[in-house]
DNA sequence: CTGACTTTGGGAAACGCTTTCCAAGATGCG
DNA sequence: CGCATCTTGGAAAGCGTTTCCCAAAGTCAG
């Protein structure tokens, strides 16, 4: 109420922390803030002597640039989004992890959402990041809404997509072999003397699903192979998804002698199915899974499957997501990143049941004989 | 070069995208921004009738608030840190799914970040989240390192960290009552007749990890029983730990019958290992594990695990940050959050070996058995 | 009817930074 | 030697908000 005390001294801040900022600096340094900036941000044009009386200030001072600031200025926020379709099948968190570890080392924050194949959670997520000024997105679902590409469309906005996308000079895409992998799968199976393999895809709807399961088909075909309608049955590349998937295989009049699963997560879901029917793995049915994930590895017996690499996977998405962002990268014009796809054989596939004793023998000896 | 088409005109702004700002509105409504921003705000000194004029233009030209300049401005830059230590767990992809739900359907976004257990990954990533200007960060690394605290307590920062912290006002703690599902876990083994009961705890450095090996030493000694030191193993909360774990307790001359994990990855380890070294679970050894991540139902066979509520975990985590940031939050003065812990029973747990084959039969026959 | 309060709403000052525009000094060329 | 061209660094104009301070208008008691 005292009308005296009015003018409270500047400083004050209202942000809780560091709180030095580059005028600090260029007290310090005894230079002007723009020449400031222009040191720290690395344009030629400052002297180098200066600059580097610039740098030695800043250490001094301690000083950090305030990225929001430095974002409503320029416009870049220096985050990244990255929407992926489940957070809780293993395979994402790994790749979130490669994702953010690189995003970071190059001095992007990244924006993490997934949208449980819900559209309307898909939507929000991609307004909210659209609203925090996300400098690009890598769309890693394997598989897109249509409508949700029209909404992030518009405008020149970088985006990554995976498998597929519309041609726009905005957009970039991984392509992932999985013809690649899934054709080493087959002939592997094959190999050891499978003719009757079922297929569990991902849900349909999303592209990735329908290439795995098209690699499938295909693959069997070149080697004159066909799997009956009722062996080829959809998931939804949950546990759930594919231990119900199983029992409907299992309900075909022909059983399969193996089957192969369009994600890692169904082929545990299959393990689970197959026990409960008193089914063993590999002797009774051979499984092969798709994606590598850690636990694979882990299970019992451990899943043969089909390594996708999400090391390469994120690195791409990084690197196609700055050619986007940043006007003069060297890679700007590349448009498609290639992800190969291979076979990793471990002791969830072996020789049909039925197959002569002494081969089932040697394979039976090959795995499981430590102590 | 030409002097004379200096001026543009002052649109053409440097964001990407929707760039319609509190000025449009404001002229729309014909009122001036500072009305736009306290009916925007619900600052409760406006007009109603005002109000409802200024939201009507904000639907018509379709404004969005920024919220770097919002941030800037304010200090408040409405995001959450969530620290977890290995986002590769399949618990923490749990956890943070549950986490951000609640963060943004209370109007908040949430930077991540996993500490992997390094400390310098740990501190570049407090410092990222600091340097963000996060509102409040929730520590759910289940036993956080102190020099970490350090860095973050300075200053009345919100903090809620898991299990323990320091007792200062601005930090809020969730206690997780181990001791209960644990008691439940050890009853239930020396109810089916386990004497010798091993347990491979998390790694110690985590307040955590000590406190449910405590847990288990005291439920033990509630009931008469010890364990040999060569029962008590050190793993590190992942699938390899707990294979090497339980390796190294076969080794020991007295064979337990049952084990205790400090969390389900340790178990999965454990059954990998058992399995390898010819035991099978439950039959030769009953296996205990943590968490009760969903993937523990799907394993062979399902896992009889303690339950520990990631819904009830974030759901206190956001409370008790929003406490910690809002000025007059109702629970702002509460300072500790309870989280209880439950077993479930599943199928890796039954009679010791050598228990009468009467027994063993029923057992066995309770479980497994569609078809 | 007047003076003292209370509402309301507007103008303008931050917030911390980038970037444009200019001036001044340095350099080159005819 | 004078004029044009480059470098460099400083001043200042925003970026889109919130919020402080006042003025205007309304309310009420004396």
């Amino acid at each position: 109420m005292n009308p005296v005390k009015k003018k409270s001294k500047k400083k004050a801040s209202n942000r809780r922390h560091p709180s030095v900022s580059i005028r600090d600096v260029a007290k310090r340094a005894n230079v002007s803030i723009a020449t400031v900036s222009r040191a720290v941000n690395g344009i030629t044009s400052v002297d180098p002597e200066l600059a580097k009386r610039v740098w030695k200030a800043v250490e001094e001072v301690g000083y950090v640039p305030n990225p929001q600031a430095r974002a409503l200025v320029s416009g870049r926020s220096h985050m990244l989004g990255l929407i992926v379709s489940e957070i809780t099948n293993p395979f994402f968190p790994e790749l979130v992890q490669e994702f953010e570890n690189l995003a970071v080392a190059q001095g992007y924050e990244v924006m993490i959402g997934s949208t449980n194949y819900d559209p309307a959670r898909t939507e929000s997520l991609i307004r909210r990041m659209l609203q925090r000024n996300v400098d690009g997105v890598a769309v890693m679902t394997f598989g897109i809404e249509e409508d949700l590409v029209k909404k992030l469309v518009e405008g020149e906005f970088p985006l990554v997509f995976v498998d597929a996308g519309p041609k726009l000079p905005n957009i970039r895409v991984l392509k992932v072999n999985y013809g690649e992998g899934i054709r080493e799968a087959v002939q592997h199976l094959a190999a050891l003397g499978h003719r009757s393999i079922a297929f569990i895809s991902g849900p349909l709807r999303l592209r990735s699903a329908m290439a795995r399961r098209d690699a499938f088909s295909n693959s069997m075909n070149e080697l004159g192979l066909t799997a009956p309608a009722g062996h080829i049955v959809e998931g939804d590349h949950t546990m759930e998804g594919g231990m119900a998937a199983i029992e409907q295989i299992l309900s075909h009049a022909e059983l399969p002698t193996a089957v192969v699963c369009s994600n890692d997560m169904t082929a545990i879901g299959v393990f689970h199915g197959l026990h409960r029917t008193t089914n063993t793995v590999p002797s009774d049915i051979s499984v092969v899974g798709f994606d590598d994930i850690h636990l694979a590895q882990f299970m019992l017996p451990p899943l043969t499957t089909v390594q996708m690499s999400c090391k390469l996977l994120a690195s791409a998405a990084v690197q196609a997501l700055r050619a986007g962002i940043e006007p003069d990268h060297p890679r700007a014009a590349q448009k498609e990143w290639h992800i190969p796809t291979h076979l990793v054989v471990r002791q969830s596939s072996t020789f049909p049941r039925g197959t002569l004793p002494a081969l089932r023998r040697k394979a039976a000896a090959d795995p499981a004989n430590a102590k």
